[in-house]
DNA sequence: CATGAATGAGCCTTCATTCAT
DNA sequence: AATGAATGAAGGCTCATTCAT
């Protein structure tokens, strides 16, 4: 198998110092807005749920806190935005990715693909992403349900590629599809928490990351 | 290879009901003691650091909200104590099973068995394993010292185990042992967020996270 | 000697009952501000430091507790500026009537007017005055830094009349300048807590004052 | 007039160390109680009504605070007793000291002695004393009734005196004698907010304030 | 659009007090 | 006679939110 064959499907992410999601905005009102959002994903990843003060989000974002109500009704319409953003955004780019993929690539390609886009946009997009995946436990339910949907939709993006992969012999037998797509989301998902652009390059991680996919799900009889 | 041999290595926490890691304590005091500080593992888990309240915690543990006081001198040092207790009785826990094993077993085996003992340890006593893991990110920087130093440790036992795998020519040469490492821990204190034991039991995750473990560090040249 | 012709270079206070040292403030913030200051005066003159509540103080302010938070960053820090400002005041006062006297004045007479100044400025505008003086030895050495240090000076400035007073031979040759000083102040900053203007005029106090810290002093051989 | 012949009259009191006021108790009982008491003097003097933590005495009446319990029925009841033994105990010893003088002894002299006598009693027994002074206007008034009685009865005590040297005519006729004694007095009283045995000794203290007593009511004419 | 000023709700913490031992 | 353990009440402080300008 070519390894550097589905490296280049996926696209390289804006630079982490921009770090938004939101697009580049036309108006003054959408830009600041944005500004909010960025700064509430940054803040949200940092302090966690509870922790995030609408005066440090207006801090981070250089405006008074009160300018928030101007865009948000609440702390927590703006807090269920971002958790939403970040899922999916996400969802939205890897299913990009997933579809522009030639017909033929084999499933197991199409994981490590999966693989790569996932880290990509978790390492280089992280706040929004790491918002989203650290305070997933500890937001109350009530501003949960955007996500949840979102994150089930994520979750049969990866399901399709597994299945596809089970029903074309590549897995392991002695593996549960299901356990396994869960441990596997479970280590990308984690390398938000270690990851250090000081000391690891994302495309080091990317490789690693798949080599142990790949072997580790893939049949060696 | 015995799938089997490393399981018996491996006792059975105490059931998950107990939730505690506190002995089981002889004067009455130190019963209470160890009640708060079950209920404020369990609270800083759901809650997250900045939305634990000691309110929640003292009705939690069946006590009035000041009683805690009288064990402890703040929120602070609660927290931290949790925190600190989590990881720590990790590492003692997952050291006590290394040292245990036989002289000869084979590095893999090794590794696979640690994967077992932090899994099982995680996901029955998760009160404190996830209110570490899950807070660590959070958690003001005083409060970590001791945390951070347990965790030092705890990474030092099993980067043991993969060098010794690593000398051993056991691992996958495409693989860097320190990337890998982080990988497969990741995926495995991620379990934490979706293991739900009405869904999964901890037999076949275990099971489950060995194969895709062994399978993905091993060299299959 | 004339015993009415220092009279005329002390002027009259504000009446007690505006009871506040600072200026007729212009903006509506400032003059808030300074209602709280006020209160605090108040309510820390009587109660003392320890039973300085905030919601006492907010309620003497007519506003809400948290109010003060937006003036001042702590009770401390509106404690200590209480402190601060009744003794700053009281010296800058002090200070003004003595620069203001005619050059060619007796050394003793200069005292009487010091003994008048006092006394008008400690009973008219009690609040300040006497949450100074009450207080200074109850509250944390870290609170005081700043009113000792005006403490100091307005201490210079009774020594420097009573050195002038001995240099020209008028203390009694019996008394020591510095215990002496400090017996009539004492005696003065106690009238604070005996005077009640329903029973004396202030200018009945001020005469029997400088009747008797004349005489005191005087030397009668 | 011989400056020392009143001297004599005023015995010494008891060194400052011991510093308590309750007599050398019999039973073990007893003494806990007056170590108690003696503590909360110490403490009121130095904190204050508000601040005066029951843990603080117990911990300088080196007992637990619950036990203070045992023997007064609360906290309120503790200080009304030190306020009150504070004053009360001032008056039963200015009394004896007073009634123990000649029969011709001039007034004036009866006041110096009385100056003596209150200044010697503050500045060496000063916990019961200046907790008394420095606290008399901070107490609610329902702990001060018995306290009150003392202190008029102590005023009457002095006002004897003024009334006698006034009747004789060795009161400048300047002066309003009620507003005088007060003057006076406070001086007095205000001695324990300055004396610092480093700095001063009770002997020169008390010769300077008689000196200024003296001068200051005679009439000079 | 944005901010200065203010408020209500809630949390951490302290402390007098109680009670069983 | 004394203490360990616990509680209820209250106070300082923070923070989301509002509102007039």
């Amino acid at each position: 198998m070519d390894r550097t064959a589905y490296h280049r499907t996926v696209p390289r992410k804006q630079s982490a110092t921009r770090a938004g999601i939101a697009p580049e905005a036309e108006t003054k009102s959408a830009r600041t807005r944005a500004r909010i959002l960025d700064a509430a994903a940054h803040v949200l990843s940092v302090k966690g749920y509870a922790g995030t003060r609408l005066s440090d989000v207006a801090e981070y974002a250089e405006i008074q806190a009160p300018a928030i109500y101007y865009y948000f009704s609440s702390r927590e319409e703006l807090i269920e935005e971002v958790m939403f953003a970040g899922i999916a955004e996400m969802r939205r780019y890897l299913k990009d990715v997933v579809d522009g993929l030639p017909a033929d690539m084999s499933p197991m390609d199409k994981i490590l693909t999966a693989v790569e886009a996932h880290l990509r946009h978790e390492l280089e997009l992280s706040d929004y992403t790491t918002a989203s995946i650290r305070n997933s436990g500890q937001i109350p339910e009530h501003l949960r349900s955007r996500q949840r949907k979102e994150e089930v939709g994520y979750g049969r993006l990866w399901r399709k590629l597994f299945d596809e992969a089970l029903a074309e012999g590549m897995i392991d037998p002695d593996l549960d599809v299901r356990t396994a797509q869960l441990l596997v989301m479970g280590g990308l998902n984690w390398a938000a928490e270690w990851f250090d652009p000081r000391k690891f390059s994302i495309d080091e991680v990317v490789r690693n990351a798949q080599t142990l996919v790949r072997n580790g799900l893939l049949s060696h009889k």
